[in-house]
DNA sequence: GGCGGGGATCGAATCGATTCGACCGTCGCG
DNA sequence: CGCGACGGTCGAATCGATTCGATCCCCGCC
């Protein structure tokens, strides 16, 4: 009995005897043989049928974030079939900057996902190139020999603030993701307006320049989380000339707020309007409805699964930019007439 | 240059002269050659350094879920600096029973973790045995040769159902999670309540006989969402003899009946008392605080990192129950005096 | 009866890294 | 000056499956 027959025999393709096929595989079950080593299939085929998704600094702010949650799932949906599996690896960790995962530098992927851009001088990028891996880039600067597969926030985001100039407002603060790495909180100073790596928050800011509105705060918290909104939420509505409009960069922060102004039993939206960004699914917030722009998250995932095949398959994709969609709720209303 | 000296360069270990390894780098450097292929690596090892994650019988839910996600990242947050990865393993489909994926067979693991331990009969533990992955059943019923990580949420009900006895309620009702992959939804009848096939819906509710209550009514739900804790919580509100209080297999249900009891205009709990299980953050319920049993999510997840690290170096771990702790908040009180 | 063809099976090379034992050169010590 | 020891380098075997080409056998046809 030889090797290759075994082979043959278990791959089910080629020519093969039924009764040998069925000799072999008594064999296999009385030898109580697992079936063929993965290991050796990979090594021989030059692939490991896994991609590697890097969440940025730390999965666990990364599986807090129901964007990032529901992206992932339309990815596993569209790799599942294809018979790749997904692959988290932890993006470097915050405090030394030169320490990458070690499972960045040795794990065994195809292709690489980088969720959410990263900043513009990412060292897992240079690190992904450096190893050949095929990359797309979610969200991200575009770089030359990367997939990219993005969404046209900034353009989403102007069509939202002319929603509030269109009802009157003009006094409207925005409620920004993180600028980078540091993650300070409050109100951003021009000094540091200047600076922020981050892209998404940058293009969702510039969004809002587009449509001739300068906010009069921009601020900044640590996380893109509830209780972060709030705490903004709660900053921006207590002080003596507070905005009529707040702009949130996502819905979770636009929620925190929400929820900040119906402590300081300040009514939505006859006192304050609040818009978000995502276009996630909020039960717990009823009966308010969030004013947000809704993006596609499911289908993002499949895009990116759809560009990683591309990889796979030696083409370079082209850049994708899915369009987004205004949804107007309760949450914002016209500007109160004092 | 010899094959053999390029890899005592690159793995750092064994005697190389400092001469010898600065010509094999740059050598690597000037031939594109982007370090070791993990393929051969991990073939030569006989580890792929990857433990795979099956995850429910869709990712999707899984996602959503903030319990499952938090324990995630527990997990990874323990496997990462062991140098190991987390595969992403989607479970069997719904629809066709025989259909388990093609990764969950093929893919390469060292060890592998069932989420949320399955049903008695899962088709998964059955194939990874016969593939001889060492396995860690979360929350399952006990196999033997299976490591099992669980928390005591027999006990935990049982001290939550006495909290409520405690408050005078007598017509308790009970909302649960789902029975099988069936996933019905409504009052279970009796026939349908002896045969709970997952086992922790089935501990939960033993968990509230031990105190000695039996449920006016059991009502099963078909995902443990919020929407879906409010559909219930409708329902059984707006019943003639409604219950005085509401008994949850998770917080997520819980929430959303006190959305439904907000809804019908009840207060609670002057009206209705509602508990939940597992102890989740959830600051939009503001400003009511979820009475609950909490679970140590994050060291769940720490702790099945433990059992797969045993399980590589050959132990077998003993089973481990995790104990939870009974949170009065808010939401339960003294039963109405009618 | 002989030859051609086709289906089944087998050998051997290959994927890429690791690692053990062997070998070689040099240095130090007696 | 010679021998032993040690650090450095190299060969070759090994992990396990795949796959191409070769071989072999049997059957059918001339």
């Amino acid at each position: 009995m030889s090797v290759s027959t075994a082979s043959l025999a278990f791959s089910g393709s080629g020519p093969i005897a039924d009764a040998t096929r069925s000799r072999v595989l008594d064999a296999a079950q009385a030898l109580a043989y697992a079936g063929p080593n993965p290991l050796g299939r990979q090594l021989r085929r030059g692939r490991s049928g896994i991609v590697g998704v890097i969440m940025g600094d730390a999965l666990r702010r990364a599986f807090r974030d129901p964007v990032a949650v529901q992206v992932l799932d339309g990815l596993t949906s569209t790799l599942g079939p294809l018979g790749l599996g997904v692959l988290l690896v932890p993006g470097p960790h915050d405090p030394s900057q030169p320490a990458v995962d070690p499972l960045l530098e040795s794990a065994a992927m195809d292709v690489a996902v980088q969720m959410w851009g990263g900043t513009t001088d990412d060292p897992v990028l240079e690190m992904l190139r450096r190893r050949g891996t095929p990359t797309v880039l979610v969200e991200g600067t575009p770089q030359p020999d990367v997939a990219a597969v993005g969404i046209d926030d900034q353009g989403g985001m102007t069509e939202l603030t002319r929603h509030l100039l269109d009802l009157g407002h003009t006094r409207i603060a925005t409620v920004t993701l993180p600028f980078d790495r540091d993650r300070s909180e409050g109100a951003a100073t021009p000094a540091r307006l200047a600076r922020i790596s981050w892209e998404i928050t940058r293009r969702r800011l510039a969004g809002v320049r587009d449509a001739g509105v300068t906010p009069t705060v921009v601020y900044e918290t640590p996380a893109s989380l509830v209780e972060n909104g709030a705490a903004a939420g709660r900053a921006l509505l207590s002080a003596p000339d507070r905005p009529t409009a707040i702009l949130c960069q996502s819905d979770l922060l636009a929620s925190g707020v929400v929820l900040a102004a119906r402590e300081l039993g300040l009514r939505i939206p006859q006192d304050v309007s609040v818009a978000g960004f995502d276009g996630l699914d909020l039960p717990w917030l009823a009966p308010d409805v969030l004013t947000s722009v809704a993006q596609p998250l499911a289908r993002k995932g499949a895009v990116i699964g759809e560009a990683v095949a591309e990889l796979l398959a030696g083409r370079t994709p082209e850049p994708r930019v899915l369009p987004v969609e205004l949804r107007v709720g309760t949450t914002t209303g016209p500007v109160p007439t004092t």
